[in-house]
DNA sequence: TCCTTCATGTAACCGGTTACATGATTGT
DNA sequence: ACAATCATGTAACCGGTTACATGAAGGA
């Protein structure tokens, strides 16, 4: 239910329409939570009703801007402060990395090898995003630009990994898709076995 | 419609039963795909309907053993070189720091540190994971392997990132100018506040 | 005998997606 | 006049979660 929070999270820092917060999870927003516009404007009749945002102020095409009531401040900072989200973490590209073993081995290498490529170019893109904004204007940017810096970092390390596991299998066993388990032959080749650890 | 392709890649690899494809999910794959019991019987009984699997073998309970049929094979693989998975990428940890301006800022430090402390302790569960199982029987395990080493890297970013991003909101706004907070504080290596290009 | 594990099924619900539908206002 | 944008709403569907329900087989 964090649609419920973004929405809470966005009003509370900005009253607004339905139609100014889908701008907003079209762009910046989105890429880490999407929303379709008839989710928002559902939730948002659903947090009416239940007292959390109300309408403030009525523009010209029945434009509804909302505001946050005393109560859906304290369920965003509640929210902020009480939740430990933790990960469902579906990962599409993770799953088929589990089963690469179905393909040739070639294939396989370039199927992650593909990742990274596409891994590289979401980087650029993103790169440029944080070279367009200016993130010192507010409190919020200046959140996004944190969050903008780990999709930075994920792209590396994605083309990181999927260049190691690429090696990984082209060192690894001798057997073709489906066959048997053949000879074991000593791996853990390069410096980038062990991923280190910060802590 | 991931989890379809989930089960299609297990009985690619070994025919089994409901049951023992949701031990799998409960424990490796779980971490990249989770699928509840009543999913997993229920996806089970379409693709039994729509001829990408069949029942080859019954056992004691009622047990249905279900291995691929051609068709299905075909399918798994069309899955694994056709499909380009793109990131929905929903994380609610992220959404959180996007509205991480609306708590006080010391809370706001406290809160990814939290997220580093956590991710710390994922890491280390990890490591026990991958230094009790071995890898090297089939190629399921060897490309399970990829997925933990895939994992292992992303605790580390996140406990840089965290740490990083805790510092950046010490050393930001100056709206509370109530002293220095910290002056000079040579940064950890790599927090350059740019993530590197491996491109 | 009794408990645990094995083994499957189904129904209600919920969040999110797709698609359809409507109409007012503004700018060219 | 016309197109683009602003602005809201709703209904069908789908994947996933929660919860309930049943019963056979094996081991203590």
């Amino acid at each position: 239910m964090s649609l419920r929070h973004a929405l809470l999270g966005l009003l509370d820092f900005r009253p607004g329409s339905g139609y100014d917060l889908l701008k907003i999870f079209n762009t910046s927003l989105g890429y880490v939570w999407p929303a379709k516009q008839s989710q928002i404007y559902g939730e948002l009749t659903k947090l009416d009703a239940t007292g959390l945002i109300k309408v403030t102020e009525e523009g010209p095409r029945g434009r509804k801007q909302y505001s946050l009531t005393p109560e859906g401040h304290a369920e965003a900072v509640r929210w902020l402060v009480e939740t430990q989200e933790s990960r469902p973490q579906r990962n599409p590209m993770l799953l088929q990395t589990f089963f690469l073993g179905l393909l040739p081995r070639e294939e396989a290498v370039k199927r992650l090898l593909q990742h990274a490529d596409t891994s590289a170019k979401e980087y650029d893109a993103l790169l440029a995003l944080r070279d367009t904004e200016d993130w010192d204007r507010d409190m919020l940017s200046a959140c996004g630009r944190l969050v903008l810096e780990h999709g930075l970092r994920q792209r590396v390390l994605e083309q990181e990994w999927a260049r190691w596991a690429a090696d990984q299998l082209l060192a690894g066993p001798a057997t073709e898709p489906a066959g048997e388990a053949g000879a074991a032959d000593a791996h853990e080749s390069s410096t980038t076995g062990e991923a280190r650890t910060g802590k």
